[in-house]
DNA sequence: TAGATTGTTAATCGATTAACAATC
DNA sequence: TAGATTGTTAATCGATTAACAATC
């Protein structure tokens, strides 16, 4: 009777990005070691909820010492697939696809956006920041051709889920979804969501 | 013995906008009524989860019809204390600031995005969409004079905590921080984050 | 050695789900 | 009435925390 591999439980993926983050300015800092206390002061989490996440995928520290930084990162990097380049696909050449483009955050984290979509005519031809803007009538073939598994939607909601349908059918696995509507994907397929409203309507609920 | 007034769980909170959500785009389809199931069913939630959340405030159903989608929409818009209009203050007019102030889907919300800062000398004066750009000095006079509670962080990491510290001490209780950095705040105010790199490199994990 | 911190266990805490009586 | 769906309870499931032996 083969047992079922234990998945770790995705809320504990989520937050390694947020230790990896932490560990990045901890190291631009000079900083050699850390601990689970430190990083969980910086990141408002209980020390003992990093040690259990990170216990889910070995023994990373020293019992008296702590964290080697750069080790721990580099771990953490290898744990969530950053030890290559992912290239993405950006769809959508308005003006939040233009911060995108120019936010310098992507390249040294592990992504690069390569290509950008638009199905506006008078777009198709011209530059986003350093990139041409394509036809989205192109985005099967060159998704295909390139092998793009990740992609960021920053259309309308309303052409929001076609376009996904478009991205899923081309090859795409992972989605940033920035249109403010639950997408529908099949269940091998990742979606994020960020709804800049959503946040500040939770934030209300507390407001007076 | 006074009974602690059982307080609402986080978790339910930051689902009530998506619900919300929902129910606009049910509305905006001509729709009148709708039902845990088929609210659950566009979220990828369980019905049982959505009655249970509504649960904690009150009953807003029909046995056996469901619920009154104009009357819920009400509700939970009084819930989240947005039967009013919230003024937000900008801080960042970079790229990302200008899309948050093109972007439209604030205004019909519940929100509208009064006053933008920026330190740098070139851009103070100017404008960003229709505001005009204020020194990042005059924040805790403008922001106390028009008793801006709520903000949005678009600055670099690096000044994040120290604008953040500053909107605290001017009286903003809840802060939009689109910098890739946790803030040290008060507890009484809020704080969420929007960092594309955490959201992309969650993801990364479920690709092979 | 003394002090510190990990990795892990067990207990606690909290959230989700299943199920169904109530009732429209 | 028959069918449908809510609101709620109890059970299940899962996540967090506290505590400490191990050990650097």
């Amino acid at each position: 009777m083969a047992s079922t591999p234990k998945t770790v439980p995705d809320i504990v993926i989520g937050r390694l990005p947020l230790y990896l983050r932490a560990l990045t300015y901890l190291a631009a800092e000079g900083r050699e070691i850390t601990s689970s206390q430190e990083l969980g002061d910086r990141l408002g989490i209980s020390s003992a909820q990093i040690r259990k996440d990170l216990s889910h995928f070995g023994e990373f520290g020293k019992q008296g010492t702590g964290y080697e930084i750069q080790f721990l990162r580099q771990q953490l990097r290898r744990i969530l697939h950053l030890d290559r380049e992912w290239e993405v696909a950006l769809v959508g050449a308005g003006d939040l696809g233009l911060a995108l483009v120019h936010y310098g955050g992507f390249a040294d984290k592990g992504f690069q956006i390569v290509v950008v979509f638009d199905r506006a005519t008078q777009k198709i031809g011209k530059r986003l920041g350093e990139l041409e803007i394509f036809d989205a009538e192109a985005m099967p073939t060159i998704i295909k051709d390139k092998r793009i598994e990740m992609a960021i939607i920053a259309v309308p909601a309303a052409e929001a889920q076609a376009v996904a349908d478009v991205l899923v059918e081309s090859g795409v696995r992972a989605i940033l979804n920035y249109a403010p509507i639950t997408l529908s994907v099949p269940p091998n397929v990742q979606v994020q969501y960020i709804d800049p409203i959503v946040y500040l309507q939770h934030m209300t609920y507390y407001l007076a």
